[in-house]
DNA sequence: GGTTGCATGTAAATGGTTACATGATTGT
DNA sequence: ACAATCATGTAACCATTTACATGCAACC
């Protein structure tokens, strides 16, 4: 799925400008999906202008640089649906958090859990951005479906790291430490 | 995290040859998080041995080419280490799959079922690879941990897929269908 | 007899991203 | 004063993939 696919894709929601694209792709159902920056969402959009996949309706603005709101022709549309009818490449997904992890005995000591307590902050921020974001009950029922994905992927995510963290938080560079008879409490 | 930090880690496992290399990045707990091809490994392995990143012994073998077996240096695992502190970009996934479905409105009758039935059984067999996988329970405690949080992932995202993949398979293109009272049997 | 697996490598093409240029406005 | 948001666009750079080249052995 390239730029181009994705801009069509979002423009059958409605007209929208490249900046306005730009922001679909980062928020909410997209960026779970896709990427794109603009130095490919301009370009496309342009190309696929003079090529009638798309139109371009101009408007003045103040100081800032005309905005260029596009819409979706027919013939875009009908390009995006046979798109759409393509078997879908593999999912291709890059985590440095979990290869970082996969070397976690090559770790200073504490840096683990803190790349952890990150990945936590992370997961429950998504979360809350998940519960107040209208896509999952509005534009449309695939959206729908998603978004209740992404909310269980969440949650279980969080849960399985919270509790299976200690598994990797061991201090693996000293021999297991007798317990002393005074056990500090944890500061903080 | 490039190509280079990837072949160094999995040397820090064990010498290896380019082409070994790449079946661990294709399977198991590598091809979750990280991804190359041959024609970035073979370069970068090039790369790291003139730089004293690694080393590089050679085989001959009877019809193939000399094997090639690299082995990690002390300045390659300095390296790696300094790698593995660096703060981690952020996760990214691409996923044809999720996108469709977003348009699932779109789509002629029967496709998403289609889609939806392909992707169960792709789910399906990651979680049967995941239990013959000997890397849940060897190679490291990183490793393990990784195992286990894609065994629950994999399991949520079959049980919400089954659970709810009813709300994109009502037809959409026909009014609301009164029951008849013969509710047939679905056949299979 | 064709495909798959083993095994390395290169060159061209792809498909981006990053950084820059421009500039007003609004918020801190 | 400084950063962020809005808004577009380009050019240089980048990493990587794809396709090719080579060739044997084993499996079906």
């Amino acid at each position: 799925m390239d730029v181009r696919s994705v801009c069509l894709g979002i423009l059958t929601l409605g007209e929208a400008s490249g900046y306005e694209i730009k922001k679909m792709i980062e928020e909410g159902a997209f960026s779970y999906c896709v990427e794109a920056s603009y130095g490919s969402i301009y370009p496309a959009l342009a190309r696929m202008t003079e090529e009638g996949l798309v139109e371009c309706r101009q408007e003045s603005q103040d100081g800032k640089p005309d905005k260029k709101i596009y819409s979706i022709t027919d013939k875009g549309a009908e390009l995006f649906r046979k798109e759409l009818l393509k078997k879908p490449d593999q999912d291709r997904s890059k985590s440095d958090f979990w290869f970082i992890l996969l070397f976690n005995e090559f770790l200073p000591d504490g840096h683990t859990s803190a790349l952890i307590d990150e990945r936590l902050d992370f997961l429950k921020s998504e979360i809350k951005e998940t519960q107040n974001d209208p896509i999952g009950t509005s534009i449309s029922p695939g959206a729908r479906f998603m978004a209740g994905f992404r909310a269980e992927i969440l949650e279980t995510s969080i849960r399985y790291i919270e509790k299976n963290r200690h598994l990797l938080e061991t201090d693996y560079n000293t021999d297991v430490v007798k317990p002393s008879l005074s056990k500090k409490v944890a500061s903080k």
